[in-house]
DNA sequence: CCCTGATTCGC
DNA sequence: GCGAATCAGG
């Protein structure tokens, strides 16, 4: 498989919806997330929460032990060029929350725009006490997703993805009638009003909150 | 172990 | 430019 525009815009969208690499690679189809990753890259794609942090480089001592099994070129680097170029600097000044907990809905096991500390549009998660306009975590909900009533016909497809347009997914990737909610978003977040109220719910008491939280892509994808 | 993204480097 | 191999944190 070939990189086309579509690929290429689709892999956007989805990296900026928050799909993890593997996510991205399955519905594109013919790569592996190794050729996702390697893609977003290239293509200067925001570095998301990675889970290794890239190592400090220490003092001009040894960068690279280099067995480099696999590594033929000796490399001897006759330029010297010391430029560390410190990456994107963490933007996370870390809202500190009230320590009893981070409300979630806890996630299923993969799929959907979860909620980081910090997203790639460079927001910050929020105490519940910070914000209170829009997202209201009262019970009054019953709503499931959004009505698909113009379902196929003038749907948000995934390349119609903006900053200024709800993420929420509805449906299924990969399915016929999968799309977006396409509302306009509560500002700062990927999300409208409505569903940043699914997305970002206060810790209720368990009793509370029997039925189970309406989850991004329509939860765990049956197969 | 599993997952994740980052990086390297032969092609 | 591409992506498998590798690395490294959670």
């Amino acid at each position: 498989m070939s990189w086309t525009e579509e690929r290429i815009d689709t892999l956007k969208k989805m990296w900026d919806s928050g799909l993890t690499a593997t996510q991205i690679a399955e519905e594109l189809g013919g790569v592996s997330r190794n050729a996702v990753i390697g893609k977003a890259h290239r293509l200067g794609l925001p570095s998301r929460p990675s889970p290794v942090k890239p190592n400090e480089p220490k003092a001009a001592a040894e960068p690279k032990p280099a067995p480099a099994p696999r590594a033929a070129a000796p490399a001897p680097a006759p330029t010297p060029a010391p430029a560390p170029a410190p990456r994107a600097a963490a933007p996370a000044p870390a809202p500190e929350s009230a320590g009893d907990d981070s409300a979630e809905p806890a996630a299923p096991k993969r799929e959907g725009p979860v909620l980081r500390s910090v997203g790639p549009g460079g927001f910050v998660r929020q105490n519940p006490g910070e914000q209170a306009p829009p997202i209201s975590p009262a019970p009054p909900r019953r709503l499931v997703p959004a009505k698909p009533s113009d379902a196929i016909a003038g749907k948000t497809s995934l390349l119609d993805l903006s900053d200024k347009i709800c993420k929420w997914p509805l449906g299924h990737p990969g399915e016929p009638d999968f799309h977006f909610c396409g509302d306009k978003v509560n500002p700062g977040f990927p999300y409208c009003v409505e569903h940043c109220g699914h997305a970002y719910q206060a810790q209720l008491p368990r009793r509370d909150r029997r039925p189970p939280p309406p989850l991004p892509f329509g939860g765990p994808r049956v197969r």
